[in-house]
RNA sequence: GGCGACGUACCCAAGUGGUAAGGGAGCGGUCUGCAAAACCGCCAUUCGCCAGUUCGACCCUGGCCGUCGCCUCCA
């Protein structure tokens, strides 16, 4: 039985789906105003990982992942670089999908885009002002938190709590200082549309939930995001979506722990930016996800480079096993708990950590097994079956041959003169020359290459 | 100030009211021309500190110390 945790009631819960076998989960997208950095790589893993294991568990998953192409940070961006914001927008979208796609994730069935969903948004607002939870004020649309009870209950915040600090500055156009924008007012020079309230552009929060309201439907099963989103990005969905449709929009909340720099949140104050383009160059894209999701996907993760490496080499361990055993001829499910212990870890709240830990153990089993001739059979089954759940994680999707052999490296590799070198290596082991056989192991050492020998012969691959 | 998270071996990291998964590193061994890989063995009597509840707590409660996040844009 599936269990997970909402952070809209605070504890763990048995997963229930709106309509059975089906799921509808959004995610919240990114801001396109620049490249990608590791903390969205860790949340679109997280949510693909999870977004698998439903699939695995029987469930027929629509994925909506947005792309927020308008926003103040994209306009100023516009600004800074002297272009308009669509050429800002379109860059860093085409950006984030390549990394995306580099990562090797499933792709949504819809990513939508609030610039296309403009119809949308403002039919539900016209919906919200008709409804009497928002008003326009000089060409501005604000929703009215005074006419919304349940208003804080998804970060429990009390509004009390939240007007101390909050004020109404000169210029705006709130009845309360937490009333939000829906709709701006566009300014001279700023990108708009037409609208019942002249030229403006939508606020942040409105466009996820028109977004999710036109491709899941007013109540949806899962919506996920950062855990910075929590407030006041998805409090104030809330508020519109069952302002709007008065029902109950999502069942289940997930938010991801962020990705920290040397226990420091990543910021451009800070210069600590990592890259997620970056970290592709440096390491493969099976490695990030490996290291992601050996964490527990809630928990924050303090990343360095050291603890990104001993990821790659736990999952070169794992491909070890993916290049060393042969298939299994005929498909039968291996002996032993594994796939029960693995499904239990996920079960838990999607526990990747704790499954990645059950990979582990099967690793070297199946290496025990494919020591003798008699249990060969058994490997190949048991590696079928860790193929198959690695899967679940997003992992072993790479030729294992090319996954040592095309990894990033240092440098440009030219496989010829490996090849070359390996077999003049070869000759020489045969001529018992061995001087000269580890002359040329030392030249690929310094080429970065490992060199393994077996009963089988001799292969390479680059060290990790 | 309000809300919240976290503190497990040298490092990373799961975890449970009944005595600590897994990985990396290290050490010893098997194998190997040498190596690498793999396998076998070793590697936390202890889970920030203190008190309480309990037959029993690392896991429950309270306090303290430390680290971090949100409350303004943020994955």
């Amino acid at each position: 039985m599936l269990k997970v945790y909402n952070t809209l009631t605070r504890s763990q819960e048995e997963f229930k789906t709106i309509e059975p076998h089906k799921v509808r989960m959004y995610v919240c997208g990114p801001t396109v105003y620049d490249h990608a950095h590791i903390g969205h790589g860790r949340t679109y893993i997280v949510y693909d990982c999870i977004l698998r294991y439903l699939t695995y568990k029987g469930y027929e998953v629509k994925y909506v992942r947005n792309i927020t192409d308008i926003d103040d940070k994209i306009i100023k961006r516009a600004n800074d670089e002297g272009v308009v914001f669509s050429e800002i927008s379109e860059t860093y979208t085409a950006s984030y999908n390549e990394d995306m796609a580099n990562l090797g994730l499933l792709p949504p069935a819809v990513s939508p885009q609030a610039t296309t969903t403009i119809k949308g948004i403002i039919q539900f607002i016209e919906t919200l002002i008709q409804k009497g939870h928002a008003y326009a004020s000089d060409g501005d649309v604000y929703f009215s938190i005074p006419a919304c009870k349940e208003y804080g209950k998804l970060s429990r915040r009390r509004t009390e709590d939240l007007k101390v600090g909050a004020r109404v500055f000169p210029g705006e156009k709130k009845k309360d200082p937490l009333d939000f924008a829906l709709w701006k007012k566009a300014k001279p020079e700023e990108p708009s549309w037409d609208s019942p309230w002249g030229k403006g552009r939508p606020g942040w929060h409105i466009e996820c939930s028109a977004m999710a309201k036109e491709h899941l439907g007013e109540s949806i099963d899962i919506h996920a995001g950062g855990q910075d989103l929590i407030f006041p990005h998805h409090e104030n969905e809330i508020a519109q979506s069952e302002a709007a449709n008065e029902a109950q929009f999502a069942t289940y909340w997930f938010h991801n722990g962020f990705v920290n720099i040397n226990k420091e949140k990543m910021s451009k104050s800070l210069g600590n930016m990592v890259n997620l383009k970056k970290l592709l160059s440096k390491f493969h894209a099976e490695a990030i996800k490996f290291y992601m999701l050996s964490f527990h996907y809630r928990s924050p993760i303090d990343f360095s480079d050291g603890a990104m490496e001993e990821a790659a080499r736990g999952l070169d361990r794992m491909y070890r096993v993916l290049l060393s055993v042969p298939p299994s001829p005929e498909k039968v499910e291996p002996e032993g708990s594994f796939r029960e212990r693995f499904e239990e870890a996920m079960d838990d709240d999607f526990n990747s950590a704790k499954a990645m830990g059950v990979l582990f153990e099967m690793v070297k089993e199946i290496n025990r097994l494919q020591r003798k001739k008699e249990t060969l059979a058994q490997a190949g089954a048991m590696k079928d079956l860790f193929v198959e759940l690695g899967g679940v994680l997003g992992l072993f999707q790479a030729n294992p041959e090319e996954y040592f052999k095309n990894r990033p490296a240092e440098g440009d590799l030219d496989a010829t003169k490996v090849e070359q070198l390996i077999a003049e290596r070869a000759e020489a082991r045969r001529e018992k020359n061995f001087d000269r056989a580890d002359q040329i192991r030392d030249e690929l050492t310094a080429m970065n290459v490992v060199v393994e020998d077996s009963p089988e012969g001799t292969s390479w691959r680059i060290k990790g």
